[in-house]
Parts: structure tokens; C-alpha cells; sequence
DNA sequence: ATGGTGGACCTTCCA
């Protein structure tokens, strides 16, 4: 445990984000995980819960105040924080057509405008939910251009369900046809980096394949290290350039019910 | 053997 002396004297603020596939059912892990971690912000994305299930009374216990953008079933993202939400914002606020799904939330916290964000993942290339992914992206980049600032501490985090390079996934050969690789997506994805954005984790480890965000619950693809980076806390340079820790959580894949995605983390000296 | 899991929900959709 040397690292948390040697950046002990300088103020941290650590930042997580995690698809949980279901609140409901992950909360044991989640709160298990908070305990260790204990990030002064969280990312869920999937709460797969209505509005008014969410456990705020649980998470404020545990000293998170939050915001939950809950559409039922499917979809949900939240912001927990130890550091205040401040001006919470669901959805994209450009004007009179919400999003049909629940899949951004925004608030700032201690001074960093954070997003939750969990992008549609696409089906298959021909499928209109493809489209849906790719107009999205280009929603979340217009959002970025009318409301955020690339010179201040912006933090966009979650499932964006692309995988940039090849080297993203265990074996390109198994995703010919398929979504999250191909080019417009990975276009769209980059187009968001563009406006000023840092993929932290790739950053600070350029060399690193192999450390997924995403296996797949079949096929034993995580005990055989089969899966995909699809997960990104993206931050822009006034935070990214303050990077002093990121992680991969792979164990958090393991174990009794765990999600299918793993959790990311990030400190940054702010 | 051409499937393999897991979550929401109620019979099938979604990832």
C-alpha cells in the first residue's frame, strides 16, 4: 500500500464508472465495492430501475448524495457523489424531444461537470437501433458543443459500446459483421474524444491490451480473458493532464453474481 | 450436441 502515501498530501479526487446490469440485482456489490473504493463520485450505468426504486436513502448513508435518471426496465444511469450534485440535468437539454430511452445524467461535482452515459448498443449494423447509436453519439457531441467547456474539468463516463481499436477486443475476427468495431461507430466515438476529451485508462497505458471493460456472461469468455474495452472515463485536459491512478477493476468480474461489466477508476490531483 | 448466461418480467426482449 505505498501509493495512497506517496500522493497522501495532495488533494484526490477519485472517479469511478460502472454498468451494473441491474441495481436491484448488483447492490450487494455495489455497496460492497464502494466500501473499498470509496470514490468521491460513482457512474452507474443500467440501474434497470424506475425512478422512484432507487436506493437514495442507502447510498446517502453511505455518505453519496445522487441523482438517478430511471426509466424502468431498461436503460437507468446515476451520479453518486461525496463531493455535491450540483445543477442536475437528465437527458439532453436541447430543447422538446427527449430521448425515448433513459441514458445520460449530468450534474457537477466539486467543480467537475460529470456524465453518465450509456450509450445504445447498436444490435447489428442493420438494425434501426444502429442508426438510433450513431444519432446519439452525435446528439451527446452537439450537448457537448452548446453546453461544455473543453478548458474546464469535464468528465464524460460510462458504456459507450465501441470499441476504438482493434486491439480493444480479444480477436477482431470474431466481430466481422458485427457492432462496436465498425467504422462509423468508432468514427462517432472519436468525434466525442475530438471535442477535447482524454480516454484516460488508454492515456496512461498505452501498451496495455488485454484489461477488458465487458465479457460476455457466456461461453466462459472471462476465465478465458475473451472480452472487450467498451467502457472510458473520458476527461478533458485540465483533469486528464492530472492523472495520478487508473484502474480496470478485473476482480470485480469475479465472484458471486457479478456484473458483465467491470468497474473503471480514476485519481486525479484536483 | 450448433448450445452454453443472466436480468427483467410472465413469454420474450435485451445485452
Amino acid at each position: 500500500m505505498l501509493w495512497p502515501v506517496l500522493v497522501a498530501n495532495l488533494p484526490i479526487v477519485r472517479i469511478a464508472s460502472w454498468n451494473v446490469n441491474s441495481l436491484n440485482a448488483r447492490m450487494p456489490r455495489v455497496t460492497e465495492w464502494l466500501q473499498i473504493m470509496e470514490p468521491d463520485i460513482l457512474c452507474i450505468q443500467e440501474t434497470k430501475m424506475a425512478q422512484d426504486a432507487f436506493p437514495t436513502d442507502e447510498f446517502a448513508q453511505m455518505g453519496y448524495e445522487s441523482i438517478h435518471h430511471g426509466q424502468g426496465r431498461w436503460n437507468g444511469v446515476a451520479i453518486l457523489s461525496k463531493v455535491g450534485i450540483d445543477d442536475p440535468s437528465p437527458d439532453f437539454s436541447d430543447g422538446d424531444d427527449p430521448d425515448s430511452d433513459a441514458r445520460i445524467v449530468w450534474a457537477t461535482c466539486g467543480g467537475i461537470r460529470v456524465a453518465s452515459a450509456y450509450v445504445p448498443n447498436g444490435r447489428t449494423p442493420e438494425d434501426d437501433h444502429y442508426q438510433y447509436k450513431l444519432a446519439w453519439f452525435a446528439r451527446l457531441r452537439a450537448h457537448l458543443d452548446a453546453n461544455c467547456d473543453p478548458s474546464q474539468p469535464v468528465a464524460v463516463l460510462g458504456d459507450f459500446n465501441v470499441a476504438p481499436e482493434d486491439r480493444d477486443v480479444w480477436d477482431i475476427k470474431a466481430f466481422e459483421g458485427a457492432t462496436h468495431v465498425t467504422k462509423p461507430e468508432r468514427d462517432a466515438f472519436y468525434n466525442i474524444v475530438d471535442w477535447g476529451l482524454v480516454d484516460v485508462f488508454r492515456e496512461q497505458y498505452p501498451d496495455q491490451d488485454g484489461l477488458y471493460s465487458y465479457y460476455d456472461y457466456t461461453k466462459g469468455r472471462f476465465h478465458k480473458r475473451e472480452g472487450i474495452r467498451i467502457d472510458f472515463i473520458l476527461a478533458s485536459e485540465p483533469l486528464a493532464s492530472t492523472t495520478k491512478f487508473s484502474l480496470v477493476d478485473r476482480n470485480a468480474r469475479k465472484g458471486e453474481k457479478p456484473s458483465d461489466h467491470v468497474p473503471l477508476m480514476a485519481d486525479f490531483a484536483f
